[in-house]
RNA sequence: GGGUUAGUAGCUCAGUUGGUUAGAGCGGAGCGCUCAUAACGCUUUGGUCGUGGGUUCAAGUCCUACCUAACCCA
């Protein structure tokens, strides 16, 4: 019986915004694994799909005042486009709002309850009286019980990173409806019990963990040497599952009860022999591609959860976690504009280019920084200088000199074919173990051993000396090769392998070699293909890099150290002084209301434009009860260190004036 | 605040269980070739391995503290 390989791809919030960083934190990977996979032969089932369950749907939808399900509907069609431009062989790009999924998730619950694994539990939570719904921690906002900031979240204030219950929130009100008649409210959940699969769970990770990549398995192990908590497993929410229990009417179940589940009711609905993969046993080898923030779902919450069912679910086999990619220095970023998402980047340079540039930078063991000058030099260099070129000269010199028939070879070059042979077997030895930097480091010893090949043959030279056999013979090497780098380029450049196959009239399939063989036939006739890859030049490099990085990075001014030289009474306000501030140049004018406020004290100023961290807006000049402040001086809390938000810094006498105070 | 990971040549990264002169690709410099897309091949230049302590005959590799970054959790 054929080996079963199960492939997924962490499946992405539907109203997600796609970009580089997602191409190879987890589609991208799978898809070369399963493309390999394939060409070996193997019974290959690969899934993907949008979740379109949670808060984000259901908070974006309202953004844009749109039905839930025509927003999910607009975003999801936006997913297939990206999915489709740039080749990812899924079987389904599936949904998780569908019957299928819906009918799933209800016998599991019952299959949980019956293992007498659910529980209920009743929590108090806010309430959000003009919305008439529970809400969770993101829907609410207020100010922060420890450092004053407005506009802190239900459990954690982003100014100062402390954490509280949501009943410690000041002044709380509904994201939602804005409304601040919010009220303490018990409300009963269902929770997974999974603190009684504590053993089982510990036992499955310690014998599957070691088998995963670094990454995944390092996490993993971090969270072993906590315990399972149970988990409450319901939300009172109005979209998603809808719980299948009375009592429980207005409530769904949480996204990660429902979403890895979506691998399932996605495979069921790409392939109807979808259990012979899902209860396959050891006949299946099942791959999780996921980025490094997705570990712990996978790693124990959905295996805590398969385990439980006590129904021989396959689990994870190899979980492969990737870190983060950056662009240009820093994150992603929509609203900053940083970084080149899914719909710019194919109109930009074709799919494969990203592809492969990609895969050469995939951050595997830690937080990758990517570029465009980096991404041009790749393309260049390995694409369009070794393979393209390759393919260019050979074709070229060929048809000029023996026509469009591959001409007659000679002895077989076993000194080649031994080169080739081991570096091919690097290459599928890199790929089954799903370690893709290093893949294409092999791939690319595979161009490069045709460049030299050509060098040291020099068939041109053999050419003019009249030797045409040996030529020959020479070229028909090159042509094996191009026939063998389309065989083995087809998992990373799927588009360019077919280029390259179609150099042959009569074609060949595309199957993973496992040794280099000559499977072109003398005279057989091939066609001069137009070149592969366009060079990116200098000019272009420069115009992408400048329109994906944010503008003018940071010049706004930055915190520095100053010396109080005057402490004045404010006119109206006995909570206020008016200080006069050294900062090394003309002494500035700031409303202070901290208590500690004294002369000779050497503090820190964030000065008129300086962006505080976690402020959505530069500072500004502002009039404090009728008087002019030119900047603040700041609390530690202030500059993001600790939580005393009521006393300014102090810093010693020897704090260079002037100076700029790092805050971090 | 806790857990985990990472900090190695200008850049992006390798460096198995501690063991002789720390590796690769790109970039830079030089040479060769001219079939080819200013492409290809060869040679070469770059590092007190985040910082300070410690263990050891021996540490990039182990321990500890600190700094920096990232992820998860609280």
């Amino acid at each position: 019986m054929t080996k079963k390989y199960l492939i997924t791809s962490a499946l992405p919030y539907v109203n997600g915004e796609l970009h580089l960083g997602h191409l190879i934190g987890c589609y991208l990977p799978s898809d070369v694994y399963a493309r390999f996979c394939r060409a070996m032969g193997r019974d290959v089932l690969y899934v993907c799909g949008a979740d379109e369950h949670g808060t984000t749907a259901v908070v974006g939808a309202a953004k844009e005042n749109l039905p839930i399900i025509d927003y999910n509907n607009k975003y999801y069609e936006k997913h297939l486009r990206a999915m489709h431009d740039f080749n990812l062989s899924f079987d389904l790009y599936g949904r998780t709002h569908t019957e299928k999924q819906e009918k799933l998730i209800h016998e599991l619950f019952s299959r949980l309850d019956e293992q007498g694994l659910i529980e209920e539990r009743e929590t108090i939570q806010p309430f959000s009286v003009d919305d008439n719904m529970f809400l969770a921690d993101r829907q609410l906002v207020g100010t922060c019980p420890k450092c004053g900031f407005d506009g802190a979240r239900g459990d954690q204030c982003d100014k100062c990173s402390a954490t509280y219950e949501a009943t410690e929130l000041l002044n709380p009100r509904s994201t939602i409806s804005g409304s601040d008649r919010i009220e303490m409210r018990p409300t009963k959940n269902l929770f997974f019990l999974a603190s009684k699969m504590e053993n089982i769970w510990r036992e499955w990770l310690a014998e599957h963990a070691p088998k995963w990549s670094k990454t995944a398995s390092a996490i993993a192990r971090g969270w072993a040497n906590e315990g399972l908590r149970d988990t409450s497993i319901t939300r009172d929410l109005s979209w998603g599952i809808p719980v299948n229990k009375p009592g429980y009417e207005n409530k769904v179940f949480y996204v990660w009860f429902d979403a890895p589940w979506g691998y399932v009711s996605i495979s069921h609905a790409a392939n109807e022999n979808w259990a012979q993969w899902w209860h396959g046993g050891d006949n299946v080898h099942y791959a999780q591609f996921m980025g490094k923030d997705n570990v712990k779902f996978h790693a124990v919450f959905f295996p805590e959860q398969q385990l439980a069912m006590n129904d021989n679910w396959k689990t994870v086999d190899m979980l492969k976690a990737m870190n983060f990619l950056n662009f240009e220095g820093g994150k992603f970023s929509k609203s900053q504009k940083r970084g080149i998402f899914l719909d710019s980047a194919i109109e930009e340079a074709p799919a494969d280019a990203w592809r492969y540039a990609l895969l050469a930078s995939a951050p595997e063991t830690d937080d990758t920084d990517f570029t465009i000058a980096r991404f041009a030099d790749i393309v260049n260099k390995d694409l369009n200088g070794m393979l393209g070129n390759f393919v260019s000269r050979v074709c070229k010199l060929t048809a000029k000199n023996f026509g469009t028939n591959v001409p007659a070879a000679g002895k077989w070059d076993t000194e080649l074919e031994s080169q080739i042979n081991e570096k091919l077997s690097e290459l599928t030895s890199a790929l089954d173990a799903c370690e893709f930097r290093n893949a294409i480091a092999a791939l690319r010893g595979l161009y490069a051993i045709g460049n030299e090949y050509m060098t040291k043959m020099e068939p041109w030279a053999l050419v003019k000396n009249g030797d045409m056999a040996g030529a020959g013979d020479a070229l028909n090497k090159c042509f094996q090769l191009i026939d063998l780098y389309a065989r083995v380029s087809a998992p990373f450049i799927p588009g360019t392998a077919e280029k390259m196959q179609n150099v042959f009239v009569t074609q060949n399939d595309l199957s993973w070699p496992e040794k280099f063989v000559a499977r072109i036939a003398d005279g057989a006739e091939f066609v001069v293909p137009e070149n592969l890859f366009n060079r990116i030049d200098d000019e272009t490099v420069a115009k992408l890099t400048e329109k994906y990085t944010p503008k003018v990075e940071d010049n706004s001014p930055k915190l520095v150290v100053a010396e109080i030289v005057a402490v004045k009474d404010h006119p109206s306000r006995d909570d206020l002084h008016i200080l006069s501030v050294n900062a090394g140049s003309a002494p500035v004018q700031v409303v202070c209301g901290a208590p500690n406020v004294r002369v000779g004290l050497r503090g820190v100023l964030a000065p008129v434009g300086c962006r505080l961290p976690g402020a959505k807006k530069p500072m500004a000049q502002r009039t404090v009860a009728g008087v002019e402040s030119f900047g603040m001086m700041c609390s530690a809390a202030e500059v993001g260190q600790g939580d005393n938000a009521n006393e300014i810094i102090e810093l010693g006498a020897d704090a260079a004036i002037g100076a700029e105070y790092k805050s971090n």
